[in-house]
DNA sequence: CGACTCCTTCAATGCAACGA
DNA sequence: TCGTTGCATTGAAGGAGTCG
């Protein structure tokens, strides 16, 4: 292969091919008509000395070869992209950017009014989506660029993901208030593991699972509890618990939000809990994208307070 | 089996870069 | 300026696989 001669635009068809596996598609994505991403993958074929993709059934199949090529192949375009991006400015004032976030509803009550006042004031023509998807299509949602940025537990992914931490989920026990069992313990504001693990638990699960890290928890101490319903959306946990002799565990940032709201009283679970740290995570390519910047840092100052939050005194009944 | 989709290949043509 | 070269386009034909 003789490198001098190469046609780096060949890299770009090579990537949309890896990426769509299709010439139609890939000429779509990166503006050529079909025929001339099939000349462009004939010409690739000559120059890398491979098949590159070969046609299984209606698909075009990547070699080995091509596709151990396609993660520094995109590594590759990504930085030539930053590179020619260059530095950029951001005007907040005069911006017009959409921005998709992806998150659970805990953001929706935790970061929206607070962002929703700040575009107001500072960025009247910015627009933003806070859109829920569920934690396994993370990665890919930021890849196709579905969405712009994720909030989420600090989580492996790919080497083309960057994370930045914003601040430890701790979680509470919420019942409403007068609930009938736990008036009636010994030390009002707390609650023992035994009638924590006798009573009805309403689970927060985009996925329907019925078992989540407090259950491991109690795992630990050779305890179980009872789960009794799951919902997709925190806040339709802490309004079901609200209104039911159910009880949940919740971030408490939240619980301590809507506590007053909905009637609720807020107390320290009685079996040890992780506190995940919660953060940022995006696409490489948009790091040093201005825009993207400018969003990064407004979110982590609004969420920032969350660290700060109490952490064992100042539970309320 | 026919309709359909998608890829490959070819022909004709246009355009831009390059060198004489 | 003009011819050459390379790559793009459109349009068409044909092969291969899928689906009803």
């Amino acid at each position: 292969m003789n490198f001098g001669s190469f046609d780096l635009n060949l890299l770009r068809v090579l990537d949309a091919l890896l990426e769509t596996r299709s010439a139609t598609h890939a000429g779509q994505r990166i503006g050529l008509s079909q025929p001339a991403v099939s000349a462009a993958l004939s010409r690739l074929r000559a120059a890398l000395n491979d098949p590159l993709l070969v046609r299984i059934g209606p698909r075009l199949e990547p070699t080995d070869y091509a596709l151990s090529l396609a993660e520094p192949l995109r590594t590759l375009l990504d930085q030539t992209e930053t590179i020619l991006s260059g530095p950029q400015r951001f005007d907040p004032s005069i911006a017009d950017d959409r921005f998709r976030l992806s998150g659970s509803d805990f953001f929706a009550e935790m970061l929206m009014p607070q962002l929703a006042e700040k575009i107001a004031q500072e960025a009247p023509g910015v627009r933003i989506q806070l859109v829920d998807l569920v934690p396994d299509n993370y990665a890919g949602a930021l890849e196709r660029q579905d969405v712009d940025l994720a909030m989420v537990p600090q989580m492996d992914g790919p080497s083309w993901m960057e994370w930045q931490p914003m601040f430890r989920a701790r979680f509470s026990v919420i019942a409403r208030r007068g609930h009938p069992r736990l008036a009636a313990l010994p030390t009002p504001g707390e609650i023992d593991i035994d009638t924590f693990c006798d009573l009805s638990h309403v689970l927060f699960s985009p996925e329907g699972n019925l078992a989540a890290m407090a259950d491991a928890a109690l795992a630990k101490v050779g305890r179980k509890r009872r789960v009794v319903m799951t919902l997709p959306v925190m806040y339709g946990v802490c309004s079901a618990v609200a209104e039911t002799d159910y009880v949940a565990v919740v971030p408490e940032q939240l619980a301590r939000k809507i506590s007053t709201k909905l009637n609720l009283q807020v107390l320290p679970p009685p079996v040890t809990m992780p506190e995940p740290m919660i953060g940022m995570i995006w696409h490489r390519r948009r790091t040093n994208a201005a825009a993207h910047g400018w969003i990064r840092g407004v979110i982590a100052d609004i969420l920032a307070p969350l660290d700060d939050y109490p952490q064992v005194d100042g539970y309320s009944r």
